[in-house]
DNA sequence: TGCTTATCTATCCATCATGGATATATCATC
DNA sequence: GATGATATATCCATGATGGATAGATAAGCA
């Protein structure tokens, strides 16, 4: 299991991975959409974090969804492990959110 | 303003901040406590940091609030500005809990 | 008092994380 | 088939991080 706090890379990663299973550049799309531009992935963070999550076994390759697909896309999927490490990260971030709230950081509805 | 996502050091200290006046290992003290160990602040951060948020009008330097405080430490307060740009993180770190919800990696109720 | 230990701030430096530049290969389009 | 776009992958420069160290002062105690 990866030390906790996460980094970011890595957490955003899996996140995207959490919907479905995505390729390389798909990830690095996903990610900075939801974001909504704040976090971009360069090609080398993206595919080092890649690399290190498979030999981590957070993610692992898998076939791709689509039937005609390009070939040179490689898509991965999260694992068990994956889901319960970026779990724990979104558990440690809720917490800093309450926290947040507590005091008086966020809107109240919020 | 600093970029968006703030990094970790910054944004615990202006959450340590939040709450009330501190002194350096004061704030690395209160990190630790309430992120339960996992994010540690070591003198270069906290010091540098501390540097760099003062410099950005983020933090200020303030009276000691207990009377008779040890005269080496320097006591520092969350600014406006400050409390601005924790809000924004947090609310960042929100919608991303709020998306690790939607995935189902977080316990219903939490 | 005088001595020792702990606390606090501050800087330096080694290490790690990050992302841009680049390379290579293949796909899609014309 | 020629061209531009897409995709993976590696390399390298830069920035972030924190541990080691230093220096000054406070606190505790014989």
């Amino acid at each position: 299991m990866p030390p906790a706090p996460l980094n970011r890379p890595v957490f955003h990663i899996l996140l995207a991975l959490a919907e479905g299973d995505l390729h390389g550049l798909g990830i690095a799309d996903a990610v900075e959409r939801t974001t909504e531009g704040a976090v971009e992935l360069g090609p080398g963070t993206l595919y080092r974090s890649l690399k290190e999550m498979l030999d981590a076994g957070l993610i692992r390759e898998t076939p791709a969804p689509e039937r005609h697909a390009d070939p040179r896309r490689r898509y991965y999927a999260i694992t068990r492990a994956g889901r319960r490490t970026v779990a724990m990260e979104a558990s440690r971030l809720s917490r800093l959110v309450e926290i947040a709230r507590e005091r008086d950081l966020l809107p109240e509805g919020a």
